[in-house]
DNA sequence: AAACTCACG
DNA sequence: ACGTACGTGAGTTTC
């Protein structure tokens, strides 16, 4: 029989600094600790498979013990407030899952573990000790094993110190370590132990002698290894160091016998856990562990689900149809999902309080025109609210159907309020809007909502799904009102959805062919430089592997490392770059993983994705980023190449339709331009107004040379501190990113705020207006809720203010395309209807026309683009025509 | 699935 | 004393 013992507060200090994003509720409470340790504790009860499992806690009062030393444990930081707040909820987690909790007035957790372990082992149990602190490796038996547990980056792992691995690492018995650590002392304990003896010298001593008492007998006649006799200078630390010596035995010592402490073993047999788990995870909001877990709800209806119940109707003939479309017609809005072929549709529609219809409309049912049905659902007429719009309107097109008249997407409108969430599927949704789970599975796939198995199961899924739209559509519609964002909903992110399903559906045309000899050409210098590396490193290895590349090269070649990860040598251009003008070999790996990347991740990656039109279909997904930019997936077209000059060549192969061009147009520097307006900062507004080179002025400032002194290399590090400043700088990444010494980075940003105080004004006012009110905002009103804020670790609150800083001026200029795609659209679709948007790469639009519009082409490009905003500093947009992408950049 | 690397704005 | 710039997605290796 085993049992497993979890130190409640290591552990939930470890989750805590473990998982790295602050979860939080809607209701404000933060749950990473809770989140982290029910994590651990699962995978941990899944690898040991305990019979019994239990959890101790310290109490929190001055103990006797540490009475008898003053100021014992007083170093330690307090639990910051976001912790402590999760400790109770914890508690009440670790008691709906009937793990039994054990805290004693006076004791700390390590006590009650050493009670538990020595109650087990008279009991013949084996005991498993989980925590993440190493005092608890003197407690360790041939009975008795400690699983150490540490985390980083949001992963946990955890190591089997069992007798045998402990006196293999340590070399000694584990009953020793008491010994260790009253000659070494602990800082974080307070533990004084000998002063001048270090963790070297008494792990010597104690391999030598055991324990304390046995080497005090041998004085002073101290040996560090056999036939090694200890320098006079230990000796006589030791020897003015006893009383400390034994006083910090003493508190090093976990007490095994609490007094009125009883124990059973077999009293924390495994349970399953109470109802009340169920509604506990919904209000954290976990909803993967309620799967994982397998939890059902409490039988109970939901007030909002039940309250806009419908009749559902099964739609077969064209008179039933008629009456629907009509009732549509007439009503407020209809809620509808659609199965991804179109060849089913679920309308929600509730003409009055008490006339609640939920058609299900399936094609290979319906007696009369299918296609006609759908012509008339998805014209204007019909007001429709809808999840996932966008993916709906293209899938309606490429089938040549209308697709208008939407208007409202719940998920669109829940990525408005939180952009940060992460997912917005309706199950989600309805959990934290109604805090209950959605009755039926239903499978969604890329296009819409798809179901499998059971055909009777999946239509009742298809019938709460819609009805949850119905559900969320007016809590969310009232949501966004209340955030101010109406206008960024209904005239940016609605719109826009129309402008992105037909730009998907357009595509780009690549070069097929030159793609492939591209391709090929990158395989040939591959091969090349693979060759180039086996015989420099001596031997045949995987190049792509960092692990065996920085074996070969930090280890076998001897090349000094510059940086570590957390697993090994780092090997990533920037230490290779430090390291290639000494060692040849490094120059070829560097163009070797050129030449791969460029190779795998776009030749071929992009080859992969041509489709029989011989274009490329991107899918820009619009709920995903923090800031409100797009992003770009399968494939990615936000980040073809152009740094280099060998990988803009990749810009050739996309080309425009025969006869057609392509005309590019870019925000020039629009970032910078939204912190001059933004932050109202006269001297960088006069700057942009007076149509200077920014980045040559603020080098003028920054280096106090006038500004035809300004050298290309001035300019250069004046161009990253005003990038850096945009991204929340600090001295030292300026530095790592210029190459100068900190001091000299610290002394750039002096000048340019001396230089720019209205920038230095609004960075403390961000992040100030940030901290009192829980969100930044854009000047459309986006939001990005930042927790991170509030917290007291140190890292996570600096990331947060460099965020706070950063957010409102990305975001802005997204808002800014994105109105300009929605304007532009509209003009082409007026003025060039054969014109048409393809790309946008976040401050650059594509546009594909026909050759002899190409004039005109960039000309609404420019003007649409450029009026969009109207700001205290003119807002440039430069464009020109060609025949590729490069050519139009 | 996570880590590493690297492409973009 | 910390650990080091914002926002993304994809390919590869390794566990």
């Amino acid at each position: 029989m085993k049992l497993m013992v979890l130190d409640g507060n290591s552990i939930v200090n470890r989750a805590y600094y473990g998982v790295r994003t602050m979860l939080k509720t809607r209701d404000g409470l933060y749950t990473n600790a809770i989140f982290g340790f029910l994590n651990i504790l699962t995978k941990l009860l899944e690898e040991e498979r305990p019979e019994a499992v239990c959890v101790t806690f310290d109490l929190y009062a001055p103990t006797f013990r540490h009475k008898a030393f003053e100021g014992y444990k007083a170093g330690r930081h307090p639990m910051p407030e976001e912790l402590k707040m999760q400790i109770p909820v914890l508690k009440d987690v670790l008691d709906q899952m009937n793990i039994p909790l054990y805290e004693k007035e006076g004791y700390e957790a390590d006590d009650l573990i050493g009670a538990i372990s020595r109650r087990c082992e008279a009991e013949g149990w084996e005991c498993v000790i989980v925590t993440g602190d190493k005092d608890s490796l003197q407690l360790i038996t041939d009975q008795t094993k400690v699983k150490l547990v540490t985390t980083s980056m949001g992963a946990s792992t955890s190591r089997d110190m069992t007798r045998a691995a402990f006196v293999e690492e340590y070399g000694f018995e584990p009953i020793h370590m008491i010994d260790l650590k009253a000659l070494m002392g602990d800082a974080s304990d307070r533990l004084p132990g000998v002063p001048g003896i270090g963790e070297k010298t008494a792990l010597s001593l104690v391999r030598m002698y055991g324990s304390i008492d046995h080497l005090y007998d041998h004085m002073p006649d101290i040996v560090i290894a056999p036939e090694t006799p200890a320098k006079p200078g230990v000796v006589k630390k030791l020897a003015a160091g006893e009383d400390s010596a034994r006083e910090s035995y003493y508190l090093a010592t976990i007490v095994t016998d609490v007094p009125d402490f009883s124990f059973t073993p077999e009293d924390n047999l495994r349970q399953k856990p109470k109802q009340g788990l169920y509604d506990l995870f919904l209000r954290l909001e976990f909803t993967k562990l309620i799967e994982k877990f397998g939890l059902a709800p409490v039988q109970k209806k939901c007030a909002e689900h039940q309250a806009i119940a419908a009749a559902v109707e099964q739609v077969r003939t064209a008179d039933q149809a008629e009456r629907l479309l009509a009732l549509w017609r007439g009503a407020d809005h209809v809620s509808l999902l659609a199965l991804p072929d179109l060849t089913g549709v679920a309308v929600y529609c509730a003409p009055s309080e008490d006339a609640a219809v939920l058609a299900e409309l399936f094609f290979d049912r319906y007696e009369g025109d299918w296609n006609a049905l759908l012509q008339t659902l998805f014209s204007a007429d019909i007001k429709k609210v809808s999840h996932h719009v966008k993916d709906l309107m293209r899938l309606l097109r490429e089938n040549n159907l209308p697709a208008e008249g939407f208007v409202f997407d719940t998920a669109l409108a829940a990525y408005l309020l939180d952009a940060t969430a992460g997912s917005y599927e309706l199950e989600r949704l309805f959990v934290a809007y109604f805090n209950e789970e959605l009755p039926q599975p239903l499978y969604r796939e890329k296009d819409a909502f798809s179901m499998l198995g059971d055909t009777v199961q999946a239509e009742a899924s298809f019938e709460s799904y819609t009805t949850a739209v119905e559900a969320l559509y007016e809590p969310l519609r009232e949501e966004l009102e209340q955030a101010g964002m109406h206008a960024l909903y209904y005239e940016i992110e609605l719109p826009l959805c129309a402008v992105l399903a037909d730009m998907e559906r357009a595509g780009c045309r690549v070069d097929a062919v030159e793609l492939t000899k591209f391709g090929e050409e990158m395989a040939a210098r591959t091969a090349e430089r693979e060759q180039n590396i086996y015989a420099m490193a001596g031997e045949a290895f995987n190049i792509n592997s960092p692990k065996q590349l920085g074996a070969i090269l930090f280890e076998k070649l001897g090349i000094p490392p510059v940086k570590k990860t957390k697993t090994g040598y780092s090997t990533n251009a920037e230490v290779l770059d430090k390291l290639r003008y000494f060692y040849p070999i490094v120059d070829e790996i560097l163009a070797y993983r050129q030449y791969t990347k460029l190779k795998s991740t776009y030749a071929d990656g992009l080859l992969k994705e041509v489709r029989t039109d011989g274009r490329i279909h991107t899918n820009f997904q619009m709920t995903v980023t923090a800031t409100g930019r797009l992003s770009s997936t399968e494939p990615n077209l936000q980040n073809i190449p152009t740094r280099t000059e060998l990988g803009s060549e990749l810009r050739r192969m996309f080309v425009p339709a025969q006869g057609c061009v392509l005309v590019d147009a870019d925000y020039s520097q629009i970032e910078l331009r939204l912190l001059a307006h933004i932050s109202g900062d006269e001297a960088m507004q006069e700057a942009f107004l007076s149509g200077e080179d920014i980045h040559a002025t603020t080098a003028a400032h920054v280096f106090g040379v006038p500004l035809d002194q300004v050298t290309p290399a001035m300019r250069r590090s004046a161009k990253a501190v005003n990038f850096g400043i945009v991204y929340g700088i600090s001295a030292f990444s300026l530095s790592q990113d210029i190459g100068v010494s900190v001091a000299e980075a610290k002394a750039y940003m002096d000048n340019y705020f001396a230089r720019y105080q209205g920038v230095k004004r609004y960075m403390e006012a961000v992040v100030q207006s940030a901290r009192e009110k829980g969100y930044v905002e854009t000047l459309y009103h986006r939001r990005r809720s930042m927790p991170e804020l509030k917290s007291s670790n140190f890292n996570l609150r600096s990331f947060g203010e460099r965020v706070a800083l950063n957010m409102p001026i990305q975001g802005t200029a997204a808002d800014i395309i994105k109105l300009a795609m929605v304007r532009v659209d509209h003009r082409l679709h007026r003025e060039l209807p054969k014109a048409r948007l393809v790309l946008q790469i976040h401050d650059e639009l594509i546009v594909e026309c026909p050759e002899e519009a190409g004039e005109q082409a960039k000309a609404i490009l420019q003007e649409e683009m450029m009026r969009v905003a109207k700001l205290k500093v003119p807002l440039i947009a430069d464009a020109h025509i060609g025949k590729n992408w490069l050519d139009a950049k």
